[in-house]
RNA sequence: GGUCCCGUAGCUCAGUUGGAUAGAGCAACAGAUUUCUAAUCUGUCGGUCUUUGGUUCGAAUCCAAACGGGAUCACCA
């Protein structure tokens, strides 16, 4: 029994008994803190069709509730607004239903096929906070998805090859001097990175001194002799030039080393990863199919486009004059490919909100030309992470790297912890491992507490605390939780059965009722793609459940039945978190 | 200029899809530990929900306009 379900049903039969009116859905809101109660139902809407006063109808209503539904032990009617108070003993019969399921939360599988494709790498350039955001937000929509009955592929595409590829390398043969990982004493990425800085350098001073010859700054930058260079090694690249090859084989190869060392502590992997070095000449066949059909024309350059101004889009090029691609053209192609290896019911790209335009566009041509699967297609876009200096750059050095950040937070974890003294009997890497649990909770926890869709501040300074609503606060709440587990498992306490009917106070309602909520939550966080309602539900139980921990006592409660549904309600809560946690990609220490 | 996103407490953010007197965290101040982990809890302070109009029983939420911030409108990716 369900007490939400119970007094909806209760309330369609007392709307069809009482006025005759048919109601699909009804909605019911948590009575607001100051009046009694814990379901709301609002009669206003039904003033106008009844032609009845609202506090006639509610109290028609309630009257009903309280005989029939069996749950509703008293109802007070504030102007037109119902309030229910609910049956201690249904408290508990629906807390022992969701105490002793272990699935509690998570949805039957739909079978519904979804690919989820995020993180998006560049090979110059090791990662940064922004692709943090993507990477988690990837991560954890795919979790969430798949609590949801989903079957979910993560893939990757590896943007490994272009112009920005061959400046790194152009930069690395130069002023390289056979300069390694292992002798620069530098994660791949990293070393990589460098040169990507160095190249950008010295391409400025060149274009700095064409202008100073009295080139104008556009045309610097387009003659500047090592942009010219790097276009003719991205197109003896393509000529699949062996030393070339050689090289690019070299570098990227430290790249995925140093990438493969991030994604492994981040705990974030793949179940497909394309490569773009693949792909890049792929979506010309259906340029010609587009050109075939007539959703595309021919410009007398011999370039095509599409005429997307009845979408209030508008032309766009597909393929270039010479024949060569654009953007758009390998994005076509990549696109039917992923559904023909996996024939996924949905799609999702997780992309930063700069390519709102590209993917409508992408998503406009793949409906004009038929595609099936057209419908399913879904950008979940989101904003930047800004710091207080404003944009991050990171050919400006104004990036917040997310090696170093991931370091600097596990030694606040490791100071912090020192200072608290709770664990020194941790080995070394018992003592590792749980700094790098509380570095990578306060980050995620940072990163998706926010709608992803807005553009967020990240101060380094205060922006990543340990108190208050952050992950490791849910992480000590769990940990609490853990302690009293062990202790009740010394006292030989087996909780494989429900709770008796016990009295409860107002507070233990209250975390039943938060605990009840948990399904909605990840239908709903799946629904909006947003891991950030995730992050608030689980802010929220552990916040009402520290409030029980400060008001009554779990197992120094006297009352036998009453300690053992404490000690079940304890271990729904710490089970409810460390789900909810989960599905954000935190992992829970035992203590901290 | 066209299109899209955003604007809520000093700061960072919620606000269950139109409901009651708009909520958290941080910061500041005052308290709580003979008790299961105080990385906690309680309280105080803090608001013209950018502005103006409209829709209605009722608007932070929907519509329109203005103002402010951002993105995009590349034969870059």
């Amino acid at each position: 029994m369900h007490i939400e379900s119970t007094i909806k049903s209760t309330l369609q039969a007392a709307l069809k008994e009482i006025y005759g009116v048919e109601e699909p859905t009804i909605a019911l809101q948590p009575t607001k803190k100051d009046f009694e109660g814990f379901y709301t139902f609002v009669t206003f809407p039904y003033t106008k069709t009844l032609r009845k006063a609202p506090a006639e109808i509610g109290n028609a209503l309630g009257q009903y509730l309280q005989e029939k539904a069996g749950v509703v032990s008293q109802y007070n009617v504030v102007q037109g607004f119902l309030n229910l108070s609910i049956e201690e003993s249904a408290w508990v019969n629906t807390f022992n239903d969701l105490a002793l399921d272990p699935k509690f939360g998570f949805w039957p599988a739909n079978g519904q096929s979804v690919m989820v494709e995020f993180s998006s790498p560049n090979t110059n350039k090791p990662l940064h906070l922004g692709h943090l955001r993507n990477n988690f937000l990837g991560d954890s929509i795919a979790k969430i998805l798949k609590a949801n009955g989903y079957d979910v592929t993560m893939a990757c595409l590896v943007n490994d090859r272009g112009i920005h590829i061959c400046k790194s390398m152009l930069a690395y043969a130069k002023f390289g001097n056979g300069e390694t990982p292992e002798s620069a004493a530098l994660k791949g990425d990293h070393l990589i990175g460098k040169y990507y800085v160095i190249f950008d350098k010295a391409y400025k001073a060149e274009i700095e001194e064409l202008v100073a010859d009295g080139m104008t700054k556009e045309e610097a930058e387009k003659k500047a002799p090592l942009i010219l260079e790097a276009q003719e090694l991205l197109r003896k690249w393509e000529q699949e030039d062996a030393d070339t090859v050689a090289l690019w084989q070299k570098m990227n190869g430290w790249v995925y080393e140093g990438f493969g060392a991030t994604y492994q502590k981040i705990g974030v992997h793949f179940d497909k990863i394309y490569y773009e070095s693949n792909t890049y000449l792929l979506g010309k066949d259906i340029v010609e199919e587009g050109l075939n059909n007539g959703v595309f024309f021919k410009k007398p350059d011999n370039s095509v486009w599409i005429d997307l101004t009845a979408e209030g889009l508008d032309e766009k090029l597909v393929l270039r004059g010479d024949g060569t691609s654009v953007y758009i053209t390998q994005d076509l192609g990549t696109t039917d490919l992923k559904f023909e290896d996996f024939h996924s019911n949905k799609s999702i790209w997780v992309v930063g909100n700069e390519q709102d335009y590209h993917f409508q566009v992408l998503f406009a041509i793949m409906k004009r030309l038929g595609r099936s699967y057209a419908d399913g297609c879904y950008h979940l876009s989101y904003g930047m992470v800004d710091l207080p200096s404003g944009k991050m750059k990171s050919r400006e050095g104004t990036v917040v790297d997310a090696d170093q950040l991931i370091a600097d937070m596990e030694a606040t974890a490791e100071a912090r912890t020192r200072e608290l003294g709770k664990i020194e009997d941790f080995s070394g890497e018992e003592a590792k491992n749980l700094y790098h649990k509380l570095a990578l909770g306060a980050v995620k926890y940072f990163l998706l507490k926010v709608d992803p869709k807005k553009r967020m501040l990240f101060n380094p300074e205060e922006s990543i605390d340990f108190q208050g609503n952050t992950g490791p606060f849910i992480q000590y709440t769990y940990v609490r939780i853990r302690s009293v587990m062990r202790k009740a498992e010394q006292m030989g306490i087996v909780l494989t059965t429900p709770a008796q009917n016990v009295p409860l106070t107002e507070i233990e309602k209250e975390v039943i009722f938060c605990l009840t909520d948990f399904p909605d939550r990840i239908a709903n966080a799946a629904r909006d793609y947003s891991p950030a309602l995730i992050a608030q539900y689980a802010f929220d139980l552990a916040k009402v459940y520290n409030q029980l921990w400060a008001e009554v006592s779990v197992l120094n409660e006297p009352d036998e039945a009453l300690r053992y549904f404490r000690i079940l309600l304890s271990k729904a809560v710490g089970d409810t978190l460390q789900k909810a946690l989960g599905l954000l990609g935190i992992g829970v220490p035992e203590r901290m």
